[in-house]
DNA sequence: TTGTACGCGTTATCAA
DNA sequence: TTGATAACGCGTACAA
């Protein structure tokens, strides 16, 4: 039964260097040939003949054990499935494939003990470094890897791990949060909408703060109050949960949801209450997601791709020695107006 | 500058048997302790005391180069980014994750030549299989791959390589691409719908051409001619392009589409021709991926997880050396009824 | 019950 | 210009 299998064995370098009547080591350099080294051109020749014809290929796994390096770098992400991670991890994933190096993407839904389980894991495998887009905060793991100085860059996300022990230099990639929140606040208000509320993200999160406290900055600026709900999680069914919250009793004429998905929830907690968007409520979300445009979704823009991919070069830049200008990069954000929050404004007073 | 980095040398079984003045293949034996062996408790729990003081972690790497298999999977998709392979995706890394072995996704873009590369990164790296369900037909290298008689699974597409050559043993997870086109038309036609129009999937896969062959089972049975277009991709542009073509002049009362993308276009094209969805015409998609909630489609129901799940696990049987009784799982659609196709029935003359 | 010796496939370094 | 040697870190057959 066994032993059935794997019978054509693979043929190493010394199959190679037999065939070819060199030494293995020659094998090697011809192989990878160090610009500045000489060979003769002959031999050069020959072994690149044998090579093809065995359809040699180096075992990536003696390579990384000899180089100490195994071009692979990990990535925990919460959820894989969710569309605005899914951009990011595309960005990072391509962004390593040009490079040569291989990304190893771990789904950690969130749970403590898959993250740390994929994280020794990660170890394990000798990852060169470690994309962190997980959204939670405070995590002894990621401490412990900053204090080992291991190569990690955190993606749409912050920290709130001991400042003190770290430099400045950590790896940081992430948008304009605040930023985006104010801009979406100043878009209803240019409307005409004076009854603002946001249904913030999870408090335990880095995001979810920032574009609290810049909602909160706006609607101060605008001279309005505002309502505000949290989501339990940055998902459609919390968004859902806090939206029904929101909209029983004297429900607000405009709701800035903190994410797309929950503004999904929100748009589906309005329609239950007979409530048509944007006629009767206005509502604009945040990441612009696929999705979004979907529902005629107004919302502001991230660069999921360019995050991704920003990360992963930092990463590989720090992997590999290299030094970095400017290890902490925010992109900026933008307001995508559509449907969902398009009348409003002649009936300001309405 | 370099050399700034690694300082801290990780610590190797060495290290932890210099230290419990053992040898280190005690430590080895130690800690992969095989049920049968015999270990003195005192030095077991010493060398157990000391690796965990050294937070000592084996190398992966030398562990696969020794046992020669490396506990990784591959997998190539067209596209992580799409709602429907995310699904799938998710199955088979939680497959993967709960059977202690890592899933390495790449990402294809249905680009040969990133297919080819991505095949070669992960032969190097010496996976113990692949996990293909990129949706294209006709891969040389599939082909080679499976006359190495090297580990791969199929999910969510199948294979015109060369049937002569292979057995009945290769492993394939997919749908019932028939049965679920079938049960779609025969739920527009419960509707009483008679025009019914077919957005076909791009004809070079293999799910496209089932689903056609469904279609067409199901509209003879009922007697109906129905108009066919072929999308290009499954995508919401060409799904939109296609559906255009068919809007044009005169529409039909119903538009079975090959899958949910392709759906959403055929609704932004309805929209734009000023076509209600379900009023002037019913749409049915295929895959019920999350979206298609949000719009309320109707679709064919799949259950990625579970495909992506079970292919894993027939894989990773497969790398080692299980018998395998089902090498071909078939899992069953279901049609999920939602508001766009909702109406009809009783104006079916109208 | 534990130690010895070797090999997994590469590549860097030094010698020739 | 090429060859020889050692080492990366681990697991296992065999010996003690």
């Amino acid at each position: 039964m066994r032993g059935e299998r794997g019978k054509r064995a693979r043929s190493t370098i010394l199959d190679v260097a037999r065939l070819a009547r060199v030494h293995p080591s020659t094998v090697s350099r011809i192989l990878n040939d160090r610009p500045g080294l000489t060979l003769r051109p002959e031999t050069r020749a020959r072994v690149l003949a044998i090579s093809k014809r065995l359809d040699y290929r180096p075992s990536a796994l003696a390579r990384s054990l000899r180089l100490q390096r195994t071009l692979t770098l990990g990535m925990l992400v919460p959820d894989i499935a969710n569309a605005f991670l899914a951009g990011i991890i595309k960005g990072a994933e391509e962004a390593c494939h040009e490079r040569g190096y291989t990304l190893i993407v771990c789904n950690t839904a969130d749970v403590p003990e898959r993250e740390a389980t994929y994280l020794r894991v990660l170890r394990e495998r000798q990852v060169d470094g470690v994309l962190v887009a997980s959204a939670r905060l405070s995590d002894e793991s990621i401490g412990s890897l900053l204090a080992e100085r291991f190569p990690v860059a955190l993606v749409n996300r912050g920290t709130h791990v001991d400042r003190g022990t770290r430099g400045n230099d950590d790896l940081w990639v992430h948008v304009d949060d605040r930023g985006g929140a104010v801009a979406a606040i100043d878009h209803l208000a240019a409307l005409g909408h004076r009854r603002i509320a946001h249904v913030a993200g999870p408090q335990t999160t880095t995001t979810g703060r920032e574009r609290l406290v810049g909602t909160r900055a706006a609607l101060r600026r605008h001279g309005l109050t505002g309502t505000i709900v949290e989501a339990e999680a940055w998902s459609e069914v919390e968004g859902y949960r806090a939206a029904r919250q929101l909209l029983r009793g004297d429900p607000p004429s405009a709701i800035f949801a903190a994410n797309d998905l929950i503004a999904f929830g929100v748009l589906r907690a309005a329609r239950e209450a007979g409530l048509d968007v944007p006629e009767d409520v206005a509502l604009v979300g945040f990441n612009d997601i696929p999705e979004a445009a979907l529902v005629d979704l107004s919302t502001v823009h991230v660069p999921q791709h360019e995050m991704g991919a920003r990360a992963a070069e930092l990463l590989i830049a720090r992997a590999e020695g290299r030094p970095i200008a400017e290890p902490r990069i925010l992109l900026e954000t933008r307001l995508v107006a559509r449907g969902s929050s398009a009348p409003a404004k002649e009936r300001v007073t309405a």
